[in-house]
DNA sequence: AGTATAAGTTAACAGTGTTAGCTAAAAGAG
DNA sequence: CTCTTTTAGCTAACACTGTTAACTTATACT
């Protein structure tokens, strides 16, 4: 029934509005200052409303941590089209981490804090397969092997240096000078395909 | 005064039953569970008590954070002491730090959660100076050059890759298999070492 | 029009960190 | 040994938090 729909369209728009707010909150002040009551205040409903779109505050979280992992595959994937070669392609594609991660850090804080709630459901997120899927697809090519294991083993490693660089970083634990943290990136990445194929 | 001997003393075995109970606690079932209210019950006194140890939560936390250090730092030199080889070292190292985030995951994830509360005042914790010095030590002789900023900037590349393996397998975010992750530090911790003059 | 279903409400429960204000005990001075 | 000052500790409260039960109102369907 058209009624029907409209109902589904409401539910959708008043969910939405909460994912809104909500990255409104995270934006500006972090997600531990969002709470379900700020959101039904902002939305224009009571406090339990919110419960009939997300179970519980966990729900809400998940949902940007899935945003998170679509952006930065998006932002990886874009800036590996504007490069042929592979090897460029992943020096740059890990530049364009790093930024992603600094300048959306309140995402990249939600997608990779330590204490994540959904801690044993992670590997059941499937944001997560994509994103490591284009960077797998660029490691292919570098190379010379096609063994799915090692390939999958030399993403991981990428991926650790990754994290491991953006979250030291983050949590401004070495206070690395601005302009040596690119340099220790790329140096990072150099010695990686240096190394792909042993 | 012997008698103010004996408040000071008093006052340092409170504070240390204020940490005891609630490492007990972290262990359990996480920084997270840990309640101011639970802290005052268990050391049998009432709940404003533990602000005359500790201005507030925060401060807990970071006395969680410094012993952490301590224990990585020495934990890490204990292993070096144990090989001749710098390069044994460093390799012997690294499984050690792997080792020790999660043998001790709860004191890993208050040391590097993302959300970490004293994230500004993170690099004037002096205990995190210790813990680099072993490492640059062990890099400055697998060095040929002595330049200061290129020691740290190894450094600061060695750490990121070991915290990035570790953190990415903490929140499991890869479900790579466990014979696995082994493979993939050595795989890393060869490949830092092989470059590490260029 | 009358009934079943869904939407939205208020109010409460069980917690949290933190602080103001009071009381009882111990320390220092006369 | 008393008196005053300091300190230690307490109760109670404030302003929050996530979550849920129970009630009311409005919508949809027979």
């Amino acid at each position: 029934m058209i009624v029907k729909n409209d109902r589904q369209k409401q539910k959708e728009l008043t969910k939405n509005a909460i994912l809104k707010v909500a990255e409104e909150i995270v934006l500006q002040e972090g997600w531990q200052a969002v709470s379900i009551r700020k959101i039904a205040e902002a939305i224009g409903y009571s406090l339990p409303v919110v419960y009939n779109h997300f179970e519980n505050k966990d729900a809400i979280q998940e949902e940007f941590v899935k945003n998170g992992f679509n952006m930065l595959a998006m932002a990886m994937q874009s800036t590996k089209e504007k490069y042929p070669e592979p090897e460029q392609q992943l020096t740059q594609m890990a530049l364009t981490y790093y930024d992603f991660a600094f300048s959306n850090s309140a995402y990249y804080k939600m997608m990779f804090g330590l204490g994540i709630p959904s801690c044993q459901k992670a590997n059941e997120i499937a944001e997560i397969g994509n994103f490591s899927a284009i960077i797998i697809e660029v490691i292919s090519e570098l190379m010379g092997e096609t063994d799915k294991q090692r390939k999958f083993l030399k993403f991981h490693t990428l991926w650790s240096i990754l994290h491991g660089l953006t979250s030291i970083n983050m949590v401004n634990l070495t206070a690395a000078p601005d302009e040596m943290q690119q340099q220790i990136l790329l140096d990072a990445i150099h010695g990686f395909i240096k190394n792909i194929n042993n």
